[in-house]
DNA sequence: TTTATTACCTATTAAACTGATATGTTAATG
DNA sequence: CATTAACATATCAGTTTAATAGGTAATAAA
């Protein structure tokens, strides 16, 4: 599996607040009980996406959770590589991954590759905007 | 990440007995010498794919393994199904998959169908031959 | 100034998965 | 009957996953 629960909770996420942007922030108990995700496993997902500014927090009472940018300028690809740390499909295109001392013989290297590249423009081609609610019936992902 | 050792290991495997085809059989000491893989742990690889006859085991002396198809009748999406079990980008995609109870709701659904069907298309359009040892330069999988 | 609210922070945990190793048993050959 | 090599089953250490627990800090309202 590619994308666990922290990257799906986490666009599920992005989509509700995006959906129910109001002036004020919007509380995690709020967003939670709509998706029905635990809350304080969330918590931990929205602390890493607070630190790299995908959303503002803000404290006490009337405080919660906002998107800093419109949904639309936000792409999945981003959103689910902070949360999974990497979207790579094979060990060794991780970004920590060590360079590989078979390399040079590896039949399968440029599959991965091709693979890889293919993953990441698909989910960096979609935006939070894509994902919310709308009307337009057939509407898909199918390339 | 998409496909562990097991997969990688198993299409590594099937290239090797296709760049190593004899009229006998290639006992799975010589392929994990070569592929420097831990011998014991290709056997529940191998024992997968004898199973599924994608391979035939010969046991005693003078046995091994042998490919039971030319290896341009083996997809890379196959190899890859049988040894990691599924290539669900995610867990509601996977066969055993109960059906989700948020799924009439779900905004993230068609994106993910269209990633699965997108990764199943460029896995089972590649064959174990197009890995196999070529001369011709710069040929890759990039799409 | 106290109380309620809500985000932030750190640690722990049970279950599953990964990548192996260990120890055999069965079948084929010479 | 000895050697070879696949087949079979169990175990294991380490990591990841998906949470839970129990606090601290900041903010607003009473």
């Amino acid at each position: 599996m590619l994308i666990s629960t922290k990257g799906r909770y986490a666009l599920r996420v992005m989509i509700d607040l995006a959906e129910n942007q109001k002036d004020s922030y919007v509380p995690l108990k709020e967003t939670a009980q709509r998706q029905e995700i635990s809350e304080k496993y969330l918590e931990g997902i929205l602390k890493t996406l607070v630190q790299h500014n995908m959303l503002t927090g803000v404290r006490g009472k009337g405080g919660g959770y906002r998107l800093t940018k419109a949904p639309e300028n936000y792409t999945v690809g981003e959103i689910l590589r902070l949360t999974e740390g990497s979207l790579a499909p094979v060990a060794c295109l991780e970004p920590q991954a060590k360079s590989c001392p078979r390399m040079a013989q590896c039949r399968t290297l440029e599959m991965w590759k091709g693979l890889d590249q293919m993953i990441t423009q698909y989910l960096d081609g979609i935006t939070i905007a894509d994902l919310m609610s709308r009307d337009v019936p057939g509407f898909d992902y199918v390339i």
